[in-house]
DNA sequence: TCGGCCTCTGAAATCGATTTCAGAAATATG
DNA sequence: CATATTTCTGAAATCGATTTCAGAGGCCGA
């Protein structure tokens, strides 16, 4: 029977299919059949049109459309060695800053035609080099990074993997990473040097650094440190709190900071959350902000600006960190020349609760007749 | 040259390599040359280990860690039809509780070797559909959507792929399709009847409805309204401000509200973030909370506890949703007999922010002496 | 000790798209 | 008109892991 070349039509189901799938799922190979030509010329009309004869491209575009052929990923991929697929690992969705940047990360890939892989670490560097295993193994073509303190494993497994890599939110990173994001140090110091102007002479710092592979909040700290110790003012252990990223630690790093140097008159934050449940905790103790105390976040979340009083603080551009990242990655992908690193501005937000210190303060003494 | 059978040590990199990457990738056949096994069993010891000879598995298993092998998953996704990949389109990653779902859903998935492909919609139905085909082109296994309504050449689409699905942070969605979620409306009825004890008879609503996708809201301000239809006291239009998800929109919201009506007493939103910005306009107009103005909102965010009162507002138990898709998923793609739906209880968390209204109230004449 | 059964392993086919290589058709050149 | 180019298309090899099928070897009972 030699007529078997153009197989009757039992383009319907047969009743049920043996391997998962029900329906058979339609192929480059059944398109190429309706359309009369061959799998390779469909394949390139999905991939180089330019080269296909117009007329015949159009026919096999219609029986594309018609049979609603999507090309298999799997299969492009196993031969293509691209999966269009880019992968991040923040340390927390949690935060707006981090959800901002991976939303912003996702609309620009996808864009390009690239998809997103997340995974968050929690902070911790384990967990951080188990989701990359898992991501590589996935065949990922770039990956997008948190922070610039990583393990030399983590290292290790993306050189051999050779994957793009770039890691954010921070202006240089270890391990010679190409990083983009601010130079998280200079801000707060910037900050610091504010609140000298203003007169402030006797600080405290409330930095989220428990988690070991948090150095934004590090370098945050650092920068404070530096300022003040330039100043002559260094800080003393005490007058540093060290916090995770609740707004509660906020609270209760206030309480203990007031309660260990009562006469503080300014606090200066690694994160606006940490700030933002420091003034909760001032106003329930009755501290006047920033009448009595100044209080300074780090980036301008949403709701900073629309805090009673409003809080001053540095703002992070993260929707401009998720956009270059993909840019980036989508250059390296594509084999372009790039720049090592890419330092973007951050930008002072002067609100209301930062003001100068109360010059009538006499060290314990702090009345304040309420309303 | 019969020899070949074992090729000399080569295993050095060609000087360069001719295809994109360099170091051509250690695969599975490499391991078995090692190993001095076939590929097969390799395989066998990647993916069934119990079938395999411990001393051999071992053995192979050394030899796997040696080469640090990784398998190349779109190989394995072309023969097995399974990518291990569930994709979710969330509205947007900015609303805290979708943040806390897609990691709490990325948690259980990383658990069971699923990655997750992230996309978002902000909340345009087109830009969901274009996100969905371009998560099928890449094969997923399972698809995770948030809220009930979605267009019909969504629900084609996911259908005509056969991929399983499930909708969340809603108790039933259109077109058959399983969700797990809390019944909104049932949330904000509970809600309104509790302030209708309290004494309240003079109701406003601020709702983030203006996204037609937005299902939940809707349904919130369906509670609200049926609550007050039922106690004779139905919603006039103007009563009810339609707002989008923005803090600065929940100020205007209630300026305007207050405006139309200044007898208010009590004001329900339908998401925490329009009720955080009730509040800071409140106060910043001299409006009390809750002695003048009790105000209620939706979610239960972080920072809703922590407000100034805390904030009265229902909990979302959106990493428990975020793991139940998870978990269906996991089983809908093995074959698992599922549940229709999950409905997941809601909390009426009551705070400080609402209490009864002010007793010098005349109209209706309704009194409680407070404290 | 031998056949039969069971356990374990290897050879080879397979998944679906891409791409090289070469040949057919169409066009330009002598 | 014949030959040299060029343009376009098809056949077939390929990517790497999985899995079926069958065979090799070990164990048991008789």
């Amino acid at each position: 029977m030699p007529l078997t070349e153009r197989p009757d039509p039992m383009d319907k189901k047969p009743t049920i299919a043996p391997k998962g799938r029900q329906q058979p799922r339609v192929k480059i190979e059944d398109v190429a059949r309706k359309a009369n030509v061959s799998p390779a010329t469909v394949s390139r009309v999905l991939n180089h049109p330019e080269i296909v004869r117009p007329e015949l491209r159009d026919k096999v575009m219609r029986h594309i459309t018609d049979l609603s052929y999507t090309r298999d990923s799997a299969a492009r991929a196993l031969k293509s060695g691209r999966m269009r697929t880019v992968g991040i690992i923040v340390p927390t969705l949690a935060l707006g800053i981090f959800a901002e940047g991976v939303e912003a990360l996702q609309n620009r890939l996808s864009e390009s035609g690239y998809t997103l892989f997340i995974a968050n670490s929690q902070y911790d560097q384990r967990r951080e080099l188990q989701e990359l295993q898992s991501l590589i193994e996935r065949g990922i073509d770039g990956i997008v990074l948190v922070g610039g303190s990583h393990g030399r494993e983590l290292r290790a497994l993306i050189e051999q993997a050779r994957v793009p890599v770039i890691t954010t939110y921070v202006s240089k990173a270890a391990g010679g990473i190409p990083a983009i994001g601010i130079d998280n140090e200079s801000a707060t110091r910037e900050m610091t040097e504010y609140l000298l102007r203003l007169g402030h002479v006797r600080f405290g710092a409330i930095a989220n650094v428990v988690a070991a592979s948090n150095d934004r909040s590090r370098a945050r700290l650092e920068g404070i440190q530096r300022a003040l110790s330039d100043a002559g003012l260094p800080l003393r252990p005490t007058q540093v709190i060290k916090a995770d990223y609740s707004l509660a630690q906020g609270r209760s790093a206030l309480r203990q900071l007031l309660t260990d140097h009562p006469d503080t008159t300014a606090v200066i934050c690694t994160t606006d959350t940490l700030a933002i449940g420091a003034m909760a905790e001032a106003r329930k103790i009755g501290v006047a902000v920033p009448a009595t105390l100044s209080i300074t976040g780090f980036d301008d979340v949403e709701l900073a600006a629309q805090m009673d009083p409003p809080l001053t603080t540095v703002s992070v551009p993260a929707a401009e960190i998720g956009r270059g990242a993909a840019d980036y990655l989508i250059n390296a992908i594509a084999g372009s020349p790039l720049p090592r690193s890419v330092l973007l501005p951050y930008r002072l937000v002067m609100r209301s609760s930062t003001g100068p210190p109360r010059s009538s303060e006499r060290p314990p003494r702090r009345r304040r007749s309420p309303g």
